[in-house]
DNA sequence: CGCGACTTTGACAGATGTCAAGGCTTGTGG
DNA sequence: CCACAAGCCTTGACATCTGTCAAAGTCGCG
């Protein structure tokens, strides 16, 4: 699938979901460009504690930041998408105790810290957007910790499958009641902080009440009334218009 | 108990822990107070969806931040000292699904977004402050999650009186094996997503394991080793300088 | 002194984890 | 085109942690 001729696009796309951008601040954005790399990634490629000299952009594929006990089980603290910069906090904060793994075959942008330090230096504004950026990442986190403490098993799978929808509808890579989502039930449960077998029966019970079905990546979703009730969502976290969320 | 003449000193301790702030600038974020309003405040102070005009600085006393689920629910996602900002992210992002609450006699000092916003404006190294600062919360919360997944319920007790004792330890609010909490067991089970009755388990478990105990709001530290043993606690997350953390 | 909130304890239930084994899919190499 | 291997998914039996319910004890504040 052939991406945009400036993969900052994507980026640029995302803030202004929630941030207002003057037309010369975007600009700015698209040239650090010049400044960047592009690299093709597998596996885990940013790792704890390593000391960080550029930001990845998330060109395709899809990024999880995962943090792990002494134990070494691991916990995925967030996942990120196309258009997404997964460790943009780095650039304030340059070490930290998480590491960046692809899920799938994944092309990140690496933007240099000097480069977007410039930036926020010269523009306030988007300053402000970066920071407006890592508070909505934080708040899904919160959401999360809400469910994770608060809710059952079912309705954090249902609630998973809720958010991946909004966000990926949100960069329009949505069909209609479908879409895809290349995270093995292993990966759900690292995300959820269950175990692969308890996410499959808890798949296996959506799909059984005729709600939402997993089929290799591909999600479809058959009832999204009977699916957000079960996940008690609200999209208000995600800071996303919702202009007709219903699914069909 | 007198808190210093200018609240905001607090502030700026807080902010000087993590980021380097010039004499111009912790003087321009003193000059605050004099657009800022002290208030006492109880129970819940801030609710959910309210657009916010001011950030919260909490003077002294405990601040809880709240989500619940629509069951009514609660689970708090994130404990504010003396010297946070509560909702230092509403500057960027005026409505969130979160409600402030007070778990104790509270004083806060309420900073209109105006002046903090101006602050930025002027003094770009504030923004950077800030937003790192926000970074530090958004660890908090990471390392909470990673918590609730893949730990047992001692061990995230366990861990919450590890990171507290860090934290009031950094604004100097800690006496040789001991400080205050003042948390109910039922708090601190809202917290941790469990029962107030689990946490009484488990808290009589550490105190009959010789760990740790809490009686009343004093919490007594008498094996900081096998404490965080138990937790699997790893300071690092919180940013602060761990010169001897060694309790004694 | 007395009330209300908090803590403590016990018996029991249910959700989720653990262990084990077998089937399925997908990609690779002959 | 086939066969194989590795990873992934599925299923069942069982163990365990944590939640639920109920009741009594304790502490602190008015």
């Amino acid at each position: 699938m052939p991406h945009p001729p400036n993969a900052l696009q994507l980026f640029v796309n995302r803030l202004t979901l929630r941030s207002e951008l003057g037309g010369e601040e975007r600009e700015a954005i698209l040239t650090l460009l010049d400044r960047s790399r592009e690299a093709e990634v597998r596996h885990e490629f940013v790792s704890t504690e390593e000391q960080r000299r550029h930001a990845c952009l998330v060109v395709s594929g899809l990024v999880a930041r995962f943090g792990q006990t002494r134990g070494g089980l691991r916990q995925i603290v967030a996942l990120h998408l196309p258009g997404d910069v997964a460790d943009l906090q780095s650039v304030v904060a340059p070490t930290l105790p998480w590491t960046l793994q692809a899920l799938t075959r994944t092309t990140i942008l690496k933007v240099p810290h000097d480069a977007l330090f410039d930036l926020v230096a010269r523009h306030p504004a988007i300053g402000l957007a970066f920071w407006r950026d890592g508070v909505v990442d934080s708040n899904i986190l919160a959401q999360w910790m809400i469910n994770y403490g608060r809710k059952s098993a079912v309705a954090n799978v249902a609630h998973l499958i809720c958010e991946m929808y909004i966000r990926y509808r949100a960069i329009g890579r949505t069909h209609v009641r479908q879409f895809s989502l290349p995270l093995t039930q292993g990966q759900i449960a690292d995300a959820l902080g269950l175990t692969a077998i308890h996410v499959n029966r808890m798949l296996a019970s959506l799909k059984a009440e005729g709600v939402a079905a997993k089929n290799g990546a591909i999600i479809t979703i058959y009832d999204w009334h009977r699916l957000t009730g079960i996940a008690e969502f609200d999209p208000s976290y995600l800071q996303v218009e919702d202009e007709s969320i219903e699914v069909s």
